[in-house]
DNA sequence: TTGTAATATGAATAAATGTTCATATAATAA
DNA sequence: TTATTATATGAACATTTATTCATATTACAA
């Protein structure tokens, strides 16, 4: 097992984890994955207000937790990369998985 | 892709994500992984105070990332399963990967 | 018993943050 | 132009939480 990484790298680790542990953020990813979506779809899907889930829209983009793109008065939004399925899948199966 | 989990299963992984997004009980997850350690050896590895790493362990041990046995005055602690190591590895990879 | 080392814990404080409310901006339609 | 829809944003508040300090507990040694 390797030692402790630089504090630089754990610092970075500790904001993608923050980022990622909201339970709004987290629904918003999930909604994101399935396919690109518009900030409207995602408030429907997610069950936020509007408000609310542009706020935490901002917080993944600064993360790069998502892309986005404008499309006429809609924004379009998707999951960024891979690892961030990866890392759902794998907080997913710990929490669903009977000990 | 699959929907946006139930909210029971959203605020576990909520939780879960909570409690790994701090960088001295990430310190402390590295330090345990790599084989299992006494309080005292942890203190020393991760550079935090004592009270401060016995309170982040009791963090832990309630979210059940961590596992622990006493020996005499001493407590041994140890990475509780495999799912732990590879959310560390995932985070990892994604804050140390260049774009 | 007394002393010491290892660990845990309660209180207090300062800082971070999720959410709401109100409002602003931008693009399109009429 | 005015109106409407979609999205973003600033302020304010309440809650959570990481850290420190002091102290308690536990186990063992002398």
């Amino acid at each position: 097992m390797n030692p402790i990484p630089a504090d630089e790298i754990i610092d970075k680790m500790e904001d993608l984890l923050n980022v990622a542990s909201d339970s709004t953020r987290l629904k918003i990813l999930y909604a994101v994955r399935e396919k690109e979506k518009s900030v409207s779809e995602i408030v429907k899907e997610v069950g936020a207000s509007q408000s609310l889930v542009s706020h935490q829209l901002q917080i993944l983009r600064k993360a790069d937790l998502v892309n986005y793109r404008k499309e006429g008065t809609s924004v379009i939004y998707s999951l960024a990369d891979e690892h961030v399925n990866m890392l759902l899948d794998v907080v997913y199966s710990h929490v669903t998985e009977a000990i």
